[in-house]
DNA sequence: CCATATAGCAAAGTTAGCTTTATCAACCCA
DNA sequence: TGGGTTGATAAAGCTAACTTTGCTATATGG
């Protein structure tokens, strides 16, 4: 263990904690900067995840929703509250279980997704636009990174 | 403009909307699940912003911090002050202007910098783990693309 | 030397996004 | 059929990270 014979720079261990560390300031910079800029009608980071996600893998329950996200039942309640009062997504009772509740996207959710209206999205895709198609790229090839990164925290 | 003669799939533009879209969802995931798991004694965001900062360009007034950081000096106020209660940062009064303070990092402040005791950075290089060494360089890659994003926001 | 601008700070208010505590209805099993 | 479990929800409270409002001290220009 250790570096032996010669001295290459950091270690394999010292290089992630290092990447670890300026990931997050990176993210934590972006993310505070599209929640300052957040305009009223713009989703809110978790609504924007649980629709996502909804959209990605399909209709399930709250409860799936919350250990998916991570969170309390209690809070994916109140997620999925505010993106049915938008009509984003509805819910619908489950025939087999009465206790159960089953979330779907809806049309106008759907359209919401692909909308250049959001204005978070807007003020990204515009920063975007200053990088290199390459550059372009390379963020691409890091997004389902990110999104794997995510599900491992 | 506009797709002249074949489809190659999505404009230009309707692909960087999707990337905005795409990089919002993830960041948000990331910076949620960091901010949940924060522990007493971890830095927020905006302390390990402010701090990474000044570690690479050097002592300035809380002022010219709260434009870099597009926030009010108000608020880089009480980030400074948090940053300073727990010595990782120093205040100095400036002798050309004695309305100016400089603010500058201490050497606590440059060790927790590297430091794995950070919650957030152990949880993250954690995950990073999981990852090949190939996917850990696309990442990091990615990373100055961030934070110059994370500039034009 | 005085009016105005600038730098920093303090306090109070706001929002997102969680949590814990508590209810209630529906299911399941002995 | 009664008791415990499970799914969803509601209400209240907390923290991070801002904001706006308002103050004080220092600098500066006519």
């Amino acid at each position: 263990m250790g570096a032996v014979g010669q001295d290459v720079g950091l270690g394999a261990v010292e290089e992630t904690v290092r990447l670890g560390g300026d990931l997050r300031v990176a993210v934590g910079r972006i993310a505070r900067r599209l929640r300052q800029a957040h305009r009223t009608g713009d989703l809110t980071f978790s609504e924007a995840s649980v629709l996502a996600r909804l959209d990605r893998e399909g209709p399930t329950t709250p409860g799936v929703l919350a250990e998916l996200e991570r969170v309390r039942p209690q809070a994916m309640t109140s997620t999925v509250g505010a993106l049915e009062r938008r009509g984003l997504i509805a819910r619908s009772a489950d025939v087999e279980d009465g206790r159960r509740v089953v979330v779907s996207v809806t049309e106008q959710g759907r359209r919401v997704l692909t909308d250049m209206r959001q204005a978070s999205t807007m003020r990204l895709a515009r920063g975007l636009e200053q990088f290199t198609p390459a550059e372009r790229a390379r963020l691409e090839q890091a997004v389902p990174l990110l999104d794997r990164l995510a599900g491992l925290l």
